[in-house]
Order: structure tokens, then sequence, then C-alpha cells
DNA sequence: TCACATTTGTACGTATGTATC
DNA sequence: AGATACATACGTACAAATGTG
């Protein structure tokens, strides 16, 4: 998996939306294929410096988008479609 | 940290100002050291009993001096120099 | 069967940023 | 100056299910 983007937390776009949009170009360019798990909240915590609830929100808006599904007690994925 | 003077609403200075000099007054007697963390904007408003606009028109002031310096969801720190 | 680490779910408290009335 | 609301973010803690050894 690649490192994400460096934070800005000046930016136009939140935190968040800075790591969904990383996440999302990867399933868009087909670097992370449908069916395949995304890095967990864990791993995108210390990847990115930022808090649990912060990526929380990360995935919740690509689960809103339909790009990505999670199973408790087991990770996000990308959807099949 | 100490109490804050009691708010004269009637003064020359108004409210905003009046806690801003105290603030002042604690940093440069270096009561308040660089680095060191300001009370909240809660605890301000509780303990001046002004509302929070008025609070942070004071901290917005004291960022103009350069006397703070404020991090998002995190607090205002007296500036190191 | 058991113990342990991992992972997501949930909740609470605190803090600043922004907007509306 | 004030009141209220919502957005965004950090930290902590605990619960519950899963996977591994």
């Amino acid at each position: 998996m690649d490192e994400p983007p460096e934070i800005d937390y000046r930016g136009p776009l939140p935190p968040y939306q800075q790591v969904a949009a990383w996440l999302r170009g990867l399933i868009e360019s087909g670097e992370l294929r449908p069916g395949q798990v995304l890095p967990s909240e864990k791993e995108l915590m210390d990847s990115t410096g930022l808090a649990r609830v912060t990526i929380r929100k990360t995935m919740k808006m690509l689960r809103d988008e339909g790009l990505v599904e999670t199973v408790p007690q087991r990770g996000s994925y990308v959807t099949r479609r």
C-alpha cells in the first residue's frame, strides 16, 4: 500500500476528505481492486497521523459513496460491482 | 490559573480588551511562559461570564499582537520567541 | 480448549472553526 | 455582545467479534 499524502491542515479540504480523496483515487485507478481489503483504521491512523474518529469519518464517506463496504471485526473492502 | 478581573461593562475598555489586558499581563510578567497553554475558550467563558464570540475576539487580538498562537482543536499557546 | 492480537463499534469529554439569528 | 447549532478534530476507554497460535 502506498503512503498517503501529507495532510494539509490549512487546505480547503478537511483532513478526513483528503484521506478519502487519496483512497478514492486508488480505487478508481484500479490500484485497489474490487474485493481487495483497505488498510485498517490503525494503519491509516499511523500512516496519516490522524485520530481514529477522523479515519472513521473518511471510511463512512467512502461507504456512503458506495465505494467500500465495511465488515465488523474484519475490515473494509472495495465494493464488488 | 488566576481568576480574571471583574468585567466592567461601563468602563473605557470593552470586555474583550479587558480580558486581553489581563492575559497580556500574565504573559509579560512571566506568569504564563512561552509554550504554555492558555485557558480554553470554555474556561474563559466560565470564569469571565462572557460569550464565546467575545472570548474569541480577545484571542484574535492577542494573536494579532503576536503574543499567542492558536492551534485548531488544541488550544492557544504563548508564542515562543 | 485456550490465550492473544487484531479490528471495528460505540461512547464520552474537550477543543477550535464557522455560520446564523 | 450574546445564544445556538453544527462541523471538524484529538484522546481515551471499553465492548464484541474475528483470526491465529
